[in-house]
DNA sequence: GCAGCGCATGAAATCGATTACATCTGAGTC
DNA sequence: GACTCAGATGTAATCGATTTCATGCGCTGC
């Protein structure tokens, strides 16, 4: 018991070939029921358990996918992380994960080591030239990159910034501050383009400060935010946290939200309902975003070969307006609140 | 350039022995200059990439790391997972992920298919079977199991809750309800017994109410704690989440924080110095916990043997209190506020 | 001039499974 | 009773690296 049971171990303990304990453990159909009672037994015995490098190796594959994103530690990943997981180790794969932000060649090296057989990637910021690299099939998640050869799944971030603008329109905002994304996040430009022509389109004024999802980001434009002379009476962050940082550092000044000002989100990650005021915000309907990118790559990774006939290029997931609170109608200029 | 070149044909692109290749790659200062540079050369011709399978069933080591824990989606694990991706991917090593509650089979088998060659377990609660079962260097990071072999690193709980206790007897609270995590949780009953036994010690009056450090059951204990009779002027929750939860309920039911009652968290979420009011708590030094997990486990990993000389059976990093805007000096009872 | 040494290299065994192919057995057919 | 065929099992090749051991070569020192 001292050193792990190989698969002869299990096979002389049986009286049998190690292709016959192979068999009774892979396709159990194959062998005798007497026989595979044996091999049982003797795994049961032995405590025999698979050495996974062998039989990747044979196999040529690594029962395994490959999450990839830039940053582990945002709280948007967790539910995506734990749907692909969920859905992988269902049907038997495990999963790695990595910072897609690691360096070009240990990043190459990820995807062509042989020990992920399918790619999930959250980043659309990766140099196509990696990406393509790659052998392996391949599916990209919430971001993406018209460069990669390869599906896309998300929501459609165009549609989902309408609801805001029209949610807020609805209110009678007729002027709205946007707290962008990085300028090189497809996410960022999506729905900063989204929302200057949604407003266009509604003969309303939008303004644009530069952000980049962080909480930080929303603090400091709502710094500049109150320094205007002409606040605009509407915000819509591109993110949540983003949106916390702003109503969080608007109270400090000494401002209402939604009285002073209205404040939309965009992720509806856990906490945004439970805030004060409770966020109006977009959601991602994450869990499912991560279970359908799970069940894409593995119809990939388990089907005939990359031919790509497993799916649509575009996997569109329906956003959703949550209004709570922290919107409201828009007040009279100059009114005091109350 | 169609099918992956494997080492051979490094070998006979370069004109040399496939011996000669893998030196040149894992130990080069132990072939001529000349070589080398015509294997590298080679090398880059045809793309060669190690086959990691295959090296790995060979070294009988995997170059990769397993981490466990209970809950992927959890906010409170982000932080970590990335410490730990990203000191191992430092020193080469792959990270996996997985739930750990993903039944006892599965999970027996991840410890033994040979695709990790540690792991970190963030979960108290599996069977110490399955967990002694594994061969397997191991370390427990942030909960603990003292039926399990295995190195264990975390803060100081009880340490912990002293200054959160402290903290609320300066501002001369006497009476605190705490919300507790769940009773098979070793963080939750030493959170819970530190608490009590603190409380008594400097004379306090505490009754704990049940939880399970959600949102949703802090909101349920605030419910509790507004219908009492004789309210408690301070609450200790077992995690943030659970305060947030708490907080937003009383603020919702008409409740000031920290006028009616004060509250304090654990862990140091990031939210928390963004809600509203900003949340005093137990500060957890996430990342570097994460690192130091990661540093001991690959020690234990790369070092001689399983022998245990690599480190302290506990390693105790330092909580820390992070006094904000939810805790406040006691009013008198019945007082109005302001 | 030769033993001895160290260095660079190659041949072949090895890691632990899967699987193509060969073999054997026994039942069914005519 | 010989022949076929299917099903169960074994033999050995195979996956792609690493590593042990052997070999050849050039030097050094006596």
């Amino acid at each position: 018991m001292t050193a792990r049971a190989r698969i002869k171990d299990v096979a002389t303990l049986a009286g049998v070939s190690t292709a016959t304990v192979s068999r009774a453990l892979s396709s159990p159909d194959t062998v005798g029921p007497a026989t595979r009672e044996k091999v049982m037994e003797a795994v049961k015995a032995t405590g025999y358990r698979i050495n996974a490098a062998a039989r990747d190796l044979r196999q040529r594959r690594a029962r395994s996918i490959l999450i990839l994103a830039p940053d582990l530690s945002n709280t948007f990943f967790g539910k995506i992380f734990a749907a692909i997981q969920e859905e992988a180790s269902a049907v038997g794969l495990t999963v790695q994960i990595s910072d897609s932000r690691i360096g070009r060649d240990r990043l190459l090296s990820l995807g062509y080591d042989g020990r992920a057989d399918g790619i999930v990637l959250l980043d659309g910021g990766i140099d196509p030239e990696v990406v393509n690299g790659w052998k392996l099939p391949l599916v990209q998640l919430s971001e993406w990159n018209d460069a990669y050869r390869a599906p896309r799944l998300g929501i459609d971030n165009r549609a989902a910034v309408g609801l805001a603008v029209d949610h807020l329109a609805g209110l009678g905002h007729r002027d709205i501050l946007h707290v962008s994304g990085p300028r090189d996040n497809v996410l960022a430009v999506e729905r900063q383009e989204g929302l200057v022509a949604t407003a266009a389109a509604r003969g309303m004024r939008a303004t644009v400060h530069p952000g980049d999802f962080t909480m930080e980001a929303g603090a400091e434009a709502a710094r500049h935010w109150a320094a205007l002379a002409d606040r605009p009476s509407a915000v819509f962050c591109a993110s949540d946290e983003c949106a916390l940082g702003f109503i969080s550092e608007c109270v400090h000044a000494g401002f209402d939200v939604p009285g002073d000002v209205s404040v939309v989100g965009f992720d509806d990650i856990d906490f945004a309902d439970r805030f004060l005021p409770a966020l109006t915000t977009i959601h991602q309907p994450r869990a499912e975003m991560g279970r359908a990118a799970a069940a894409r790559i593995v119809r990939m990774v388990e089907g005939p070969g990359m031919a790509g006939d497993d799916g649509p290029d575009v996997e569109t997931l329906e956003p959703m307006l949550v209004v709570r609170s922290s919107t409201g109608a828009v007040q009279a200029r100059g009114a005091a609140r109350g």
